[in-house]
DNA sequence: GCCAACGTTGGC
DNA sequence: GCCAACGTTGGC
């Protein structure tokens, strides 16, 4: 499959971006997805090299603070099993079988300044971004090529 | 803290 | 399968 192109939210104080960058080889699984339409995402369509924005919601600069690459296709989220994680899911520890999906991502680029989401709603050109829709709570989204492109030079991207 | 949007649950 | 009630997300 041709390369696509991402947007995944995460809560700062939950895990950040830098926390991503700390990991071993800055890489690390996109655990507790429990959401149909984002798993289905993961399952179906992210493919090894995808690239992936990293956007902190929830916090007080909500934006864009980084890249990153998918380098494992998605895989069984056993964290839904185990009934001390966070995001257990007691339907799927029922059966055995996880429902839920992960991919791992490495950070590759972090942006000079973050993007910031009052700056993105200033640009005509970003028009039909999913983020920018109205009542959207999707934490995995797709972005166009063009709007990749625009989005990941205002950030200055550098390489980690 | 408020609240709109929207996903999930469960009774029928 | 319908839909009301409830829970969560997430910007403000």
């Amino acid at each position: 499959m041709a390369k696509q192109y991402w947007l995944m939210k995460t809560e700062e104080d939950v895990f950040s971006f830098d926390d991503l960058i700390n990991c071993p080889d800055h890489t690390d699984s996109w655990d507790g997805i429990r959401n149909y339409q984002a798993r289905n995402f993961m399952r179906d369509e992210f493919s090894l090299g995808d690239k992936v924005f990293i956007y902190h919601s929830n916090t007080k600069d909500i934006g864009i603070y980084g890249v990153a690459e998918v380098v494992k296709e998605a895989y069984p989220d056993h964290t839904a099993l185990d009934p001390k994680a966070k995001y257990f899911d007691a339907k799927s520890a029922e059966k055995g079988v996880s429902r839920w999906m992960m991919v791992d991502v490495k950070a590759t680029h972090r942006m000079t300044k973050p993007i910031l989401l009052s700056d993105l709603k200033t640009m005509p050109e970003l028009d039909g971004l999913a983020l920018l829709q109205r009542g959207q709570r999707l934490s995995i989204q797709k972005v166009s090529s063009e709007h990749w492109k625009i989005i990941y030079q205002l950030g200055k991207a550098k390489k980690i």
